[in-house]
DNA sequence: ATTATCTATAGATCTATAGATAATGC
DNA sequence: ATTATCTATAGATCTATAGATAATGC
């Protein structure tokens, strides 16, 4: 719409101009996609957000969905790299004694760290993520991006309950990464059914009970067998 | 595509014939909603599923959004009223007394049921559910239909544990619809990282453990204080 | 000389409406 | 006579491509 501050104007490196305007695009279609999805966008509605002509995105992206595949990608090994990290880093620390309660520590405060501080464009790569994870085609992309930390995490957790049958494991952390993409979600419905009391964008409120809350659950369902 | 059996073309009263149009309608966009989403749906994939023109939606909705709300409102009284029923007679059952695994117990356990003797349709509708759940708009269609039951479950849960501060609850709550929302999706990721381990589709398997898992979390929440 | 961005446009949908036809209802 | 279904079509997008223009690069 309206001209771009004489500031942007400023000469710039091809490279520079390039992957500021990729980055442009990717901030745009990530918020776009986290709101309505991939087929709730459409290619001139990034554009118009970014402020360049449709037809640009063609430049950058093949097609739609590589721009999507592009957005999922941008941040996914960032996440996964941390955890990952996290995870080695624990091991280390605790050696053939690990616990639960740590493992998911590991896993799910470093996670929650991380949208907090990259502010808005994390937090809506967060909305983005959990919006997709629970579609068929996004179940599929988690699996390529987001399974070693998984497996990494669930063998910790393993060595942790030994005597507790792998699918009880299996399950538990499919309870795990539902309330988590949940939260991720941040579709604002706990604040009005809490009247308030509680806020959906309040990761560190999470923060301070999951793990914990998961933690039991598992040893519950260790204990029950 | 192919005529339909001549079984079908049988003399119907009109009102029979409509209940049996819509009811084709409303089970082809349900399956095509939860594979796809809102957006990712058009009037004639439906209207292709079932074996009619385009035009005839419009004959009986006004529009896409509102058969797509539609399809939400069509199980969601069911639901909703059965787990409120349940609710009910085991408040009526402990008194002043609940527990929170029996109040769970309730809550997950009715709709679980409900799904598995459903047989396609209602897992369908589980799907649906799922997918819109964490979108903006599908969150503002849970508040609508939903709100009741979560707020009985609620009040049992606090009388559970009349200690433990209201946040906890409600967050509780958000992990417990998170898990149930991750199951009733059937991605079929949990499939792929447990290697077959775990089965999507076994919500009895999910019913042996959820509440027993998320009882134990709420109990730990409690503790933690 | 190469890369980034825009103009113009084709071709394919998609939603929705108006109006015709074919069934059922009394 | 009323209701269910189909035919024909308008009008509005949407994705994608071809080719022109405007910047940066040596």
């Amino acid at each position: 719409m309206a001209e771009r501050p004489t500031a942007k104007r400023v000469r710039r490196t091809k490279a520079e101009q390039r992957a500021e305007t990729l980055e442009q695009i990717l901030d745009a279609a990530e918020y776009l996609f986290s709101q309505h999805g991939l087929h709730g966008v459409t290619l001139r509605d990034v554009a118009q957000r970014v402020g360049v002509h449709t037809t640009l995105l063609h430049y950058y992206f093949d097609d739609k969905l590589s721009l999507f595949e592009a957005v999922f990608a941008r941040r996914a090994g960032i996440t996964s790299g941390r955890r990952m990290e996290a995870l080695e880093r624990y091991e280390a620390e605790t050696g053939d004694h690990p616990t639960v309660e740590g493992a998911l520590h590991a896993f799910l405060d470093t996670d929650l760290d991380l949208y907090v501080a990259g502010g808005e464009p994390w937090m809506n790569y967060a909305a983005f993520g959990a919006r997709v994870s629970n579609t068929p085609e996004g179940a599929a992309l988690m699996d390529v991006h987001f399974d070693p930390v998984v497996l990494k995490l669930i063998s910790i957790l393993k060595r942790a309950l030994p005597d507790t049958p792998p699918e009880d494991i299996f399950w538990g952390y499919h309870f795990v990464t539902g309330s988590l993409m949940n939260t991720l979600a941040r579709t604002g419905r706990i604040d009005r059914l809490s009247g308030g009391l509680c806020k959906s964008g309040d990761f560190d409120a999470v923060k301070q009970r999951m793990a914990r809350f998961m933690a039991a659950g598992f040893l519950a369902l260790s204990r029950g067998r």
